[in-house]
DNA sequence: TCAATAACTCACCCCAAAGTGAGTCGTTTC
DNA sequence: GAAACGACTCACTTTGGGGTGAGTTATTGA
């Protein structure tokens, strides 16, 4: 996503580099999914469990959240573990480094999305 | 997205100040079709015209090209404009400052997801 | 004994986004 | 006169992401 093409002609090689530098694809798919994003954003501001997740957006599906929460775990995004001793049982999501960087680059687009374009 | 909340009783006002900092749907849904981010690249890179963009993308449909071009236009992520005296018409699309700082920071998108975060 | 809580999972359905194939319009070239 | 090009538009079909509602497991409090 950085080299520039010069030749307008668009023959099979530039065709390639083209397409290579296109490829932001698994990036955008990775944040995309419905709640995913604001959900991290949640964990990381501490609200880290199911039942206060389904608080802040009441309208997400128990379903949803599951797999969102999952794939964010899959993904190396925030880490899970039990909190011991409590009854009923009781889960803690909290934000890795990869998660924490990648939603600063969430928030800078949230601030492009803000910004007045004459 | 930036204030922290400390209380973790989740009263109405946290949960009203939460939901609130993770209102970046918007921009989310704008890069999110597929495609979009991808064509406005290219148009960054002077591969500005539909018959050239379907030689890039092979596999991308007529109409949702149509489409995303519309909306990259609506949303004045770049300008429309005929070449002149050409036969068959011809059109081009040029990113303006709003788009290119948007491809900025799927730049650094990007570039987060092709780091090692052991 | 019954309800409630926390954190899910499962089967099912729905709809909007994306793909398919054809058509349009004005012009030029074979 | 027929085909091709460039830039679309339209009607139709398909797909999969997300919503719905119920069930689960273990435990505690009324």
């Amino acid at each position: 996503m950085a080299t520039k093409i010069k030749d307008s002609s668009m023959n099979a090689h530039n065709l390639r580099v083209l397409a290579d530098h296109c490829q932001v694809s698994e990036v955008l798919e990775l944040i995309s999914p419905r709640w995913k994003m604001q959900v991290l954003f949640c964990i990381s501001q501490e609200v880290y469990q199911f039942s206060q997740l389904k608080k802040v957006f009441p309208t997400i599906s128990d379903q949803v959240l599951a797999r969102r929460l999952g794939e964010i775990v899959a993904e190396g995004l925030a880490v899970k573990f039990q909190v011991p001793d409590t009854m009923p049982c009781q889960v803690k999501y909290a934000v890795t480094k990869k998660g924490a960087a990648l939603l600063e680059i969430v928030q800078s687009l949230h601030q492009w999305g803000q910004m007045d374009w004459e």
